[in-house]
DNA sequence: TAGCCAATGATATACGAATGTCATTGGCGG
DNA sequence: CCGCCAATGACATTCGTATATCATTGGCTA
């Protein structure tokens, strides 16, 4: 900045009003000030401006994983309508361990993050002792519930997840399994896995212990593959899967087409996320649709209402779900 | 700070020393700081430390697109590999417009990242002349050329496209067809595009203008779909269709298949990326393998051992590709 | 021509930490 | 008991910018 107030022939304070009170200084002064930013290429340091102002800018955005999973669809909705504002998004991915998001979410705090926006509403202790010291506000997202520590975005997986099942039995299938994801520190996949299981003993249906299943994270369409084998050389084949995670569904369903299968005449398969290719399968994929670009686009607008100081409306939104019904299931 | 070192009954100073040079510090006074950093909940501000040491440990990555995308995959790896060295990714979505991305590598610049990562070789003037004037290390990724600015990695986009090119006309087709993205400011979708023509003139084969073709940004199942409708009531019909991204490629199927129309032996469709459900389609889709996290991992590698002092033993580093021969060409 | 105001300049301080230079303290050995 | 050294403290300065206070300048109006 003292370069460009030599540059200009000016008082570095007039340049520093040029530049954040410009109608404090005449329009020819402006200018010059400008041509000289741009004749030397100056850019702001944002850092020493954030120092000053104790505002940084930035948004730190915690998601579990990247690689095809509506979680991009997610980040990129949020980091679309940040940017809209110039914030910053920090984003880490956690691989689904909360040690990681602790981490993450430490050094948002250290790098000063004026928001937090985290997936789930299950954290370590001393994550949530620093979420609870931290001054912006904080966005736990994917999921619903009554104890969140402030914002919240998200839909019921609980409900998802039972929707699913009554849809299931209202077909007929009577001896369903389910897979889920690995359920230790994920509210999300323990909440599906209990909306099935309320669903199914509202049925009156009992469910076997060994249907109900885990595959391990990151899930993949090749465990969802080699699960399917088992399940189906086991000793009783169920007549229907219900698959907690959209790409072992997709694993299962080559496994089983691989194996002459017939879906879902021979067993059916039901999906929960919705990728984009999940209709174009062999076998267009029965699932849960989840808008997830649409929750990351909301939870970044929370939380620069409730920057811009805006009382939060609506602290907890319900962004919903819908039921796909395609041909697997 | 200062209310660590009164907890701690010490000078500010010496907390400071505990924890930038603790070797010069008294075991059990380090332990009284440190009991009382987390007695307090103290996290030190990573800003003014940047501001004094010059290093932001931030760096800025610009990727077009993360929805259903390879970009998802390239950003988890970069990501994986900065998180395990404490650094924090900025990430930067640019919708394919040079414009956003020459004002996310503003905001990198301005808020003093160590490093940039960028997609592609095409900038804007502007863009460029911040990256001459940046002082670190940059990437550009996804493609290689000889006129890169400083370090790149990726892979060769041009002979990609050939080589799927001169496997197609191998296979006997003849009236190939080519879908791109948007060309404009996208080199390596006109890599691709060139690639293709290159190995139809080698071939001595004429292409026809009405078969050089684009689906807008970004790329979507339904864009790839209805131009195949087009296509296929268009006055030639052609017996193979390239297309150079993934998701119209598998929109393009459906369209055919919910029409009647059998691919490989009615028209055939070739794809470029390789999404991981590309194998599980009605159709297993022939397309150009690209390691996109790999990708990620290489580009962050090489930053980090730029930002370490190493000299860059491979400035350069091609990726490769791989054909990924499957049955619908 | 006195007086006023707008525009600009000068100076100091703050933000939170890093760091260099000395000063002080306490413990130990000789 | 003196002197030395290690550990700790005090103080000042720096990073790049914001901002509050006060001083100066010049042009315009009454």
């Amino acid at each position: 900045m003292r370069d460009v107030s030599e540059k200009a022939g000016l008082s570095l304070i007039t340049v520093s009003r040029a530049l954040r009170q410009p109608e404090t200084v005449q329009p020819d002064t402006r200018d010059k000030v400008m041509r000289a930013i741009d004749e030397i290429g100056y850019v702001p340091n944002l850092m020493a401006r954030s120092l000053v102002s104790n505002r940084s800018n930035m948004i730190g955005v915690v998601v579990p994983i990247l690689t095809s999973s509506l979680f991009a669809d997610f980040a990129q909705g949020v980091a679309g309508v940040l940017q809209r504002h110039n914030i910053q998004m920090l984003l880490g991915v956690s691989q689904r361990s909360t040690l990681q998001e602790e981490e993450a979410v430490r050094t948002f705090i250290a790098r000063q993050a004026d928001a937090i926006i985290v997936t789930g509403f299950t954290h370590t202790d001393t994550c949530r002792k620093m979420l609870a010291g931290f001054h912006g506000p904080i966005v736990e997202t994917w999921n619903l519930s009554d104890k969140a520590i402030d914002l919240s975005v998200g839909y019921n997986n609980f409900a998802a997840a039972a929707d699913m099942t009554r849809y299931l039995l209202g077909k007929g299938y009577r001896e369903i399994a389910m897979v889920g994801g690995a359920f230790e520190n994920n509210d999300q996949a323990t909440d599906r896995r209990d909306g099935f299981l309320s669903a199914m003993a509202e049925a009156g249906r009992k469910v076997r212990p060994e249907f109900i299943l885990s595959v391990p994270n990151p899930t993949t369409i090749q465990s969802g593959a080699d699960l399917m084998m088992r399940l189906l050389d086991g000793p009783v084949r169920p007549d229907a899967v219900f698959f907690q995670a959209e790409l072992p569904a997709q694993g299962a369903m080559m496994a089983c087409l691989s194996r002459g299968i017939r879906i879902p005449e021979d067993v059916a398969i039901a999906g929960f996320g919705d990728l984009s290719l999940s209709a174009l399968l062999p076998v267009p994929m029965t699932t849960v649709r989840i808008r997830a670009q649409d929750m990351g686009e909301r939870a970044a607008n929370l939380v620069l209402g409730r920057l811009a100081g805006k009382a939060s409306s609506n602290a907890g939104q319900d962004i919903g779900y819908d039921l796909k019904i395609r041909k697997s299931a």
